[in-house]
DNA sequence: AACGTCGGAAGAGACGATTCTGCAAGCCGC
DNA sequence: GCGGCTTGCAGAATCGTCTCTTCCGACGTT
């Protein structure tokens, strides 16, 4: 014999299911994929055969004749050897866990690869075959989004991108509008001299923030007061809490915009002496719930990542299937102001915190 | 013509690297994998063409070719709708960031996948080829692990699998030592009646660590006092909280198996007016870093999620790759008691906060 | 001169599905 | 009765790569 029609490997083939239902391979395939005309009586039975016989399509064999794998890329800009950035772990874990839920619901699966191709001794990016990726915060000329697009690849990205990166779409949060809102909010509440805790870096966030805090400081005639830090770096937030609240110009209010702000400039308060929110309101930017069970609950920002990962990957299925129509391929979100007692300058009941409503719990 | 070899769908293929080379496909694969008899300058030239053509080879025809797609999936429990847990949260993303950088050095990367497959229109499972799987916590029957063993994939469970699932291989902590010098530590600290916060469901972390407790209080001869809460749900652990506190039995101590306890706890000693550690001392379990920030600092047990993701990876890909040799197919990881303030009856510096250890930041 | 060996490169299947094309039979109306 | 339509299914090409086998010429040996 030629060919041994026999699983060859314990794993049952689709001409192992035709040749046991007594039908052709193409009969098969669309009995299974409910494609071709055929009459339910062998619609079930081919059915029925390829589940005794516990027959998987190849997924292999599927992708390269279809040219579709159903996978989509999630890239991350990396700090150092590490994958995911350190800052914004809430953000991005629950960013990716309403991605991955939204692909899942229409039947794609996210694999998590490397923003930067460093030297590594595997090219993992060409080892997989992506319908499409997302690109958290791309850098300004991205060398592997460049790559992407010119094969052809939809690249979606959370945040707009610098420079003139040819993304397919993007999604991205109002930071103006959140910004001065929230100063307002803080001016609202009492607060003379906003302070800002920002970063070095950048990336469009911490720019587009820091631009509209100055922006905003010139229309309410004050004199920006701010310190900036490697946002990175988990220790340098602390010593530049310190150093903000140390100047002779020390802000009555601040708003840090890392998420471990909170935690930062509340100790370095303590270590001041000044009581929050009495003599200091406070809000960060976090999607962290413990600012909700912090002593005192202080204000956050929050972007929403659940919302952008949503979008983001809906964008992207649909730019894949090509159902995106005439849609504009940006997308503005709202963030969301979560008032907590850090921000009111009148008092709350302190001793006894008040029961966290589920808003505040909630990460949706 | 017959077939046009110019590129059919804008990207090229090693037809028209082998043509545009003038050599044929064999040589081109050859050259490119470092594989067959070929002088350096055929191996040079070949590669140079390849470039210049922008050649990708196609993962997807690889795949199928040599049933590798350098491809692991992560699996993790699912409640309700979302692919995750939410009480696990810090511990998972800091896993999944591990054992995506461990896989990434190795050449694989990760797929995020649904644990349960629900009636979802499409099953994502057999749509990815998948050289092996890491599965979080499997259940006690998991129908997707059964599948995949029968299939010849290899399957490593972070958490020791329950009943007689068949997995290759697994890690986990060792939950009873850790239990049990956590409730040492905190009668060494002057603890008469430790109690438990606990789980109501069966998975083997909440069993086993629960166990530990019954038997540690049986020889240290103190009355077991807890409270069990369905884990899953997060307002509920605040109120089981305020439970544990409200008996007659009150303990001066008490252990949260599960991440936000710490948060609910403190919560709920402010409106019982229990100072901590003064009145009562506390622990529990978590990988977030803000617990070194909440007022008091709070003691926790870190499961050290880097290293299980790390070993879990490794492990599947010695299996995967036939190297595992000789080794034990389960490992038993230690765990981290990271002693703060909360459960140290003697008064360290309070209103000014000590600074943090990178050892208390630092997530590795 | 015949022969074994070795370097260098090409040919020709697989791998496992999808899908375009085509054929045979049955049924309809005229 | 015959052309055309629909139904039910089979054949075979194709996706792009890897790799086993073969082939050819050159060289050194006996």
């Amino acid at each position: 014999m030629s060919r041994a029609h026999g699983r060859r490997l314990g794993r049952a083939g689709i001409r192992d299911v035709a040749a046991a239902a007594g039908v052709s391979i193409t009969t098969v395939s669309d009995a299974l994929n409910g494609k071709g005309r055929l009459p339910d009586a062998t619609r079930r039975h081919v059915r029925e055969v390829a589940d005794r016989l516990g027959y998987r399509p190849s997924a292999a064999a599927r992708t390269l004749r279809t040219g579709k794998s159903g996978l989509i890329g999630l890239t991350v800009t990396t700090y150092g050897e590490e994958p995911f950035t350190f800052t914004e772990f809430a953000y991005f874990a629950e960013m990716a866990r309403a991605a991955s839920s939204a692909a899942l619901a229409r039947g794609y699966a996210l694999v998590i690869l490397p923003g930067s191709t460093r030297q590594s001794p595997y090219d993992v990016w060409s080892n997989v075959a992506l319908d499409g990726t997302v690109v958290i915060d791309p850098s300004d000329r991205d060398p592997v989004v460049a790559e992407l697009v010119r094969q052809g690849v939809p690249v979606v990205s959370d945040g707009r991108p610098c420079g003139d990166l040819p993304v397919t779409a993007w999604v991205d949060n109002d930071h103006e509008a959140a910004v001065t809102g929230l100063l307002d909010h803080l001016a609202a509440a009492g607060a003379r001299r906003i302070g800002l805790l920002t970063g070095t870096s950048t990336d469009t966030y911490t720019r587009l923030s820091t631009e509209a805090y100055l922006r905003w400081c010139e229309r309410a005639g004050q004199d920006p007061v701010y310190e900036a830090y490697p946002a990175h770096d988990p220790c340098a937030g602390a010593v530049a809490a310190d150093r903000l609240l140390a100047r002779p110009d020390r802000p009555d209010a601040v708003y840090g915009l890392f998420d471990p702000n909170g935690t930062d400039l509340l100790a370095a308060a303590r270590r001041y002496g000044l009581r929050v929110p009495d003599d200091l309101l406070l809000v960060c930017c976090s999607e962290s719930a413990v600012y909700a069970g912090t002593e005192p609950p202080i204000t956050t920002l929050s972007l929403k990542p659940g919302r952008i990962g949503t979008t983001v990957v809906q964008l992207l299925i649909d730019a894949i299937e090509g159902t995106g129509g005439g849609d504009p391929v940006q997308r503005i979100m709202p963030t969301d102001l979560i008032v907590r007692t850090s921000s009111q300058r009148r008092r709350r009941r302190t001793t006894v915190s008040a029961p966290r409503s589920p808003e505040q719990r909630g990460q949706a």
